[in-house]
RNA sequence: CGCGAGGUAGAGCAGCCCGGUAGCUCGUCAGGCUCAUAACCUGAAGGUCGUUGGUUCAAAUCCUUCCCUCGCAA
């Protein structure tokens, strides 16, 4: 098939990875590249360069409500567009020009987590299944018919990281056996009753509140470890927390219990054991290597 | 030139402000003690203090070049 393939980051690349050694990738859209990163550097999106090393034709238009991107959209004369986690709405006009509509691969069994961050929150929910979902794209947010699925069980140590790698290498094949079948498939409605949307990730939500109960602390570590991590703040200084274990504890909350060979905050209903930190400035280690070398005081409150 | 932190033995850190050729915790190696040990004791090896140039009698410490890492912000 012809395909036109939208898609922005890490996420998205074996999917384009799959599509371009299996068929015609005509041309693939991605988001403008922006100022990011320290300093001020102007970086691409990790589409846009995988795109450019396979020598495929590049856009990145800011919006395609836009006419003439539409006619330059239509002028590729693709069977379909693949889109996944482009990162834009696509208005009416692009739905309905391919002849195979515009088909999108989303990070949870629809229709859970619908939106924008469905990965990290299935994980922060405790869901003990998440997978990829391929449908058929419509007008209303991740709302399409589902053309096919694939599940994947969501393990007690499981980060956000980790469920978004697997689902990230799932999908290309998927996606692929979805295509090859598309005239036998029957699409499948989603049953709105059901439905449940992901919510953008907010930085303020990532400061630990120890307040709250181990369970809930532990499943939000899981979920945004590596990324955008759950911290605390000691002495005006950062500690994300990449890993961390419970145990039972009766006693105040907020405090630093044990800090010599192992790092203990106790929580609303016990404890947590740190077992990987990443002090501000410095890289990601073993809670004893930085104890070594560090020392929280007992006692002390975050 | 978006803001900021940091690069010191295999690891994690201190020392830098108030210049005088390096220290802590751990690891490693050797020996000792012990029924035994991730315990304890003794000893040892291991560092061009990221790189360049400068100031100085003397620089990890002050000034400078470049490289790298990381936090924030996007």
């Amino acid at each position: 098939m012809r395909i036109v393939f939208m898609g922005t980051p890490e996420f998205s690349v074996p999917v384009l990875q799959s599509l371009i050694a299996s068929h015609e990738v005509v041309a693939v859209y991605t988001r403008e590249p922006k100022e990011s990163g320290r300093g001020k550097k102007v970086n691409k999106t990790p589409i846009h360069l995988l795109a450019e090393s396979n020598n495929i034709e590049v856009r990145h238009p800011r919006t395609l409500r836009d006419k003439n991107e539409q006619d330059i959209l239509k002028s590729f004369n693709a069977d379909v567009a693949i889109v996944a986690a482009y990162g834009m709405l696509l208005p009416k006009e692009v739905l309905e020009m391919f002849p195979f509509g515009c088909i999108n691969v989303h990070a949870s069994i629809l229709p859970r987590w619908r939106g924008a961050a469905p990965i990290q929150r299935a994980v922060e929910a405790g869901d003990e299944v998440s997978g990829i979902s391929i449908m058929q794209m419509v007008e209303a947010l991740d709302a399409g018919d589902v053309l096919g699925s694939e599940s994947v069980t969501i393990t007690d140590k499981m980060t956000g990281g980790e469920l978004h790698d697997k689902l990230s290498e799932l999908s290309g094949d998927l996606l692929l056996n979805t295509l090859k079948n598309f005239d036998t498939i029957t699409p499948i409605p989603q049953d709105e009753s059901k439905v449940l949307y992901a919510k953008k990730i907010d930085k303020a939500e990532c400061l630990l509140n120890f307040s709250e109960t181990t369970d809930v602390i532990l499943r939000k570590i899981r979920a945004f470890s590596p990324y955008p991590s759950m911290y605390f703040m000691y002495k005006d200084e950062r500690f994300k927390i990449l890993e961390a274990e419970g145990i039972e504890h009766c006693g105040e909350s907020n405090r630093i219990l044990k800090s010599d060979k192992e790092l203990v905050i106790t929580t609303k209903d016990g404890a947590i054991k740190v077992l990987k930190i990443q002090r501000q400035g410095k890289q990601a280690m073993c809670i004893g290597d930085l104890l070594r070398g560090f020392q929280f005081e007992i006692g002390e409150k975050v």
